[in-house]
RNA sequence: CGGGGCGUAGCGCAGCCUGGUAGCGCAUCUGCUUUGGGAGCAGAGGGUCGCAGGUUCGAAUCCUGCCGCCCCGACCA
């Protein structure tokens, strides 16, 4: 992509309502443009991020065999009077008529209008397992948005909705869905634990919320190190196998934020192993049994031959508020530090002399060359001077910068500077593209 | 929803107290000079001063109402 034919309006001064580091950065860097409290329009450079994480998450859904499929934004009302949550959800619920007085809300969640669907197109037990997913657009009326997308009234969330037989199909549901979580956001770049959450009505330990470890999080963690430090189950795990033991080895070292905090429990813990973090949450799991089959009717015919309500339970990732969240993981004074996975393009290349003659030729070929090995670029081809060029490519965070100009073409080289570690190093032009290119693919490949 | 604050050019702000018809920096456009970390000089364009009433000869400025936005708290993916 040639950057004078993008959409990429920068600032150089900070907009005076952003407060913290992810939502400076997006307005700064052009990702985002907020049009009311709460509610962004998505640039294309903050879409881009957007669609990887969006396509992690999905590669990893499907890898635990849920199925994707589109719920609307828009839902009748009368589906959650069904559920009796029409009256008790509050002002949040957006509530809208449409021409002929019908009552519609745009939809916080989607857990009714699954119900529905499962249950208009289930009979029989032999339909179960099933894990149906989507991501879409919800909305919640938030008293007080804040922290960009990090806290918008509308944001971008995956739900899955997993369908059992019985509760003890639903508990191996859940931990597939614990597992694929623990992979996407490793596979992002950041890793997430998963803390005990409150299970409601439901009770039994079956919720989770699933926690990015940040400087200045919205909650507090109380966490037992070791922890943190465990990597994602691999991607040769059997999804179809016991995951009991790699359940239990997340679950059994102390994590809670400070609204289930235990001090009793907590002081059990080791001194050493203590540790208090700040957290923003971007996952969160549950399992809910009956609650929506039950007033629905959702059934299924077992294989006792007796109807059994269908057993329940939903996982949500907030897709749009791991744009902000990962910023806050990654970056530092001159922008966000996109990890490979999630970054807007994988590499900037730029063209300190546009309009040369030799700087253009060298720039067009190297850029030719990234692209044809799969490395997505951004080829700053605009006439700004070198510094705005620098602070800019800084500021969007491409991982890689190959910095192509006529002093080092003289000698037939180039600069490679990474993003993360600020290392700058000379490099001929002929071994730019695929030493680049080597690097992205190892940042990209599962594991 | 309690407490605080802010709406003046695309962005950041001054002007308001003490009314006299709008200004600074950045950005944008033109020209010249520059050109390896957000350049210099000269010139130019761009504003119903959030909206609506009121007071006044005259309102960005004073008064009233409304709207929007931000921060702290309570609440939440």
């Amino acid at each position: 992509m040639r950057l004078s034919r993008f959409y990429l309006p920068t600032l150089k001064e900070t907009p005076g309502d952003a407060q913290i580091a992810s939502h400076r950065f997006m307005l700064r860097a052009g990702m985002i443009r907020q049009q009311a409290a709460g509610i962004y329009a998505w640039l294309p450079l903050g879409l881009r991020v957007l669609r990887k994480i969006e396509a992690i998450v999905r590669e990893e859904q499907d890898r635990a065999g849920a199925v994707e499929m589109l719920m609307p934004t828009i839902q009748p009302a009368n589906l959650w009077q069904e559920s009796g949550r029409y009256d008790a959800y509050g002002p949040e619920m957006l509530r809208i008529e449409d021409r002929s007085g019908r009552e519609m809300l745009y939809g916080p969640t989607n857990e009714e209008m699954i119900t529905e669907i499962v249950r208009a197109g289930t009979r029989s037990y032999k339909q179960l397992p099933l894990m149906l997913y989507h991501v879409q657009w919800k909305f919640r009326d938030e008293l007080r948005p804040r922290f960009g997308v990090m806290r918008g009234r509308e944001f971008l969330m995956k739900d899955t909705y997993s369908f059992d037989l019985t509760p003890e199909d639903a508990r191996r549901s859940y931990l597939k869905m614990f597992v694929a979580y623990l992979r996407t956001f490793e596979r992002m770049g950041v890793r997430a634990v998963p803390v005990r959450a409150d299970p409601g009505p439901i009770g039994g330990d079956l919720s989770h919320e699933f926690v990015l470890l940040t400087e200045n999080g919205e909650s507090e963690v109380f966490l037992h190190k070791g922890l943190a430090d465990l990597p994602a189950p691999g991607v040769d795990t059997d999804f179809g196998g016991d995951l009991e033991p790699l359940f239990a080895e997340r679950t059994s070292l102390y994590a809670r934020t400070d609204e289930m905090h235990d001090e009793g429990l907590w002081a059990e813990v080791g001194e050493a192993d203590r540790t208090t973090l700040k957290g923003i949450e971007v996952g969160h799991i549950f399992y809910f049994g009956n609650k929506y089959s039950e007033p629905m009717g959702a059934k299924v015919q077992g294989p006792d031959g007796q109807e059994h309500e269908i057993e329940m339970g939903s996982y949500g990732i907030g897709v749009s508020r791991l744009v902000g969240a990962i910023i806050e993981a990654h970056n530092d004074e001159a922008g966000p530090i996109w990890p490979v996975p999630v970054a807007p393009f994988h590499c900037g290349v730029v063209n300190l002399k546009a309009g040369d003659a030799e700087a253009d030729a060298a720039c067009e070929a190297l850029v030719a060359e990234l692209e044809g090995q799969g490395v997505e670029v951004l080829y700053d081809d605009t006439g700004d001077r070198a510094g705005e060029k620098f602070a800019r490519m800084d500021l969007i965070g491409l991982p890689y910068a190959v910095t192509v100009g006529p002093r080092g073409l003289k000698e037939g080289k180039v600069e490679v500077k990474t993003r993360a570690t600020g290392e700058k190093q000379e490099v001929a032009l002929a071994d730019a593209a695929s030493m680049i290119a080597e690097r992205v693919r190892d940042a990209l490949a599962v594991r």
